[in-house]
DNA sequence: GACTCAACTTACGTTTACGTCAATCAGATT
DNA sequence: AATCTGATTGACGTAAACGTAAGTTGAGTC
């Protein structure tokens, strides 16, 4: 992870130009840096964006992330382990991007979507503390089973 | 859901024998009675059994479903609503299965594999949180804009 | 200027989790 | 006996989320 980010360090020769970069947050970032970062693939990353989750700027042909961006797959990467798909994580990552700007109707149209968004994911918390109960439950039980052999 | 366990009342005709078993709850059930009420299709529980997560008797080939069968369904389709994958869901459920019987080595295993899943899904429990805690966020800034503007 | 090396594109393959017929069959109904 | 309903077993299809291989390109290195 840290490692990405020295290799990048190394390739440039202007020492001094560095130095005063040093202590400045990053502005961008390359695909392999932020795979490694968020640990997944670079091949995922790009999928995403054909999906139209990213649209990073490109130098070249080459993919330039920014900070907002990171921020996306940030989320992206965090809606994916709760166990949402792709296609969904896109309606949210829009509630992201649209609710800054926009008119009245814009507003309340981000206020309604995520009031939705809002309430299925504490649908599915709910669920996963149910879960959660039964197992520690299991756990429970499987130690007093122990503790009453060892008598 | 409750429409389905009318439609078996209505078949049996003898109404005595089914007059004393009507405030009992059923023994057993029947695949499309299941998936009405767990929200899935016969195919999805068919599935299931192929994968090995369920294993009801059968009765001149149909499949016939005990009460331990439908607490199996329904963790099954909490799991998944969860976004775990039916490989995992397996090991839960091996859990379910051996937390009473077995020996001593037996219960520290699930005492063990448990613990793991606990703390797995507490992890996975936090980042829903933190996605929530955006989405409430931006929930949150776009009502106070919405006021800001009517004022 | 040849070489390296990471990043790009294109295309096809894979796994998971089912859906969709099609044919069959056991019981219940008429 | 004929019919109808509901369930079962393949066989095949599909959508999502990438993995993998193959070839290309642009930027620095020797």
């Amino acid at each position: 992870m840290a490692a990405g980010a020295r290799q990048n360090e190394r390739q440039s020769a202007k020492h001094t130009v560095d130095a005063h970069r040093e202590h400045e947050d990053p502005q961008f970032f390359g695909i392999a840096q932020l795979a490694a970062e968020f640990g997944v693939t670079p091949r995922a990353i790009r999928f995403y964006e054909t999906k139209g989750l990213l649209a990073p700027q490109r130098v070249n042909g080459t993919r330039v992330y920014a900070r907002r961006d990171r921020a996306r797959l940030a989320l992206i990467v965090r809606a994916k382990a709760i166990g949402i798909s792709l296609d969904e994580i896109k309606h949210y990552l829009e509630l992201y991007g649209h609710h800054g700007e926009g008119r009245l109707k814009q507003l309340e149209y981000v206020v309604e979507r995520s009031g939705q968004a809002i309430a299925e994911l504490e649908a599915k918390r709910l669920q996963l503390e149910q879960t959660l109960e039964e197992l520690r439950h299991i756990n429970r039980v499987c130690k007093q089973k122990i503790a009453a052999r060892k008598r």
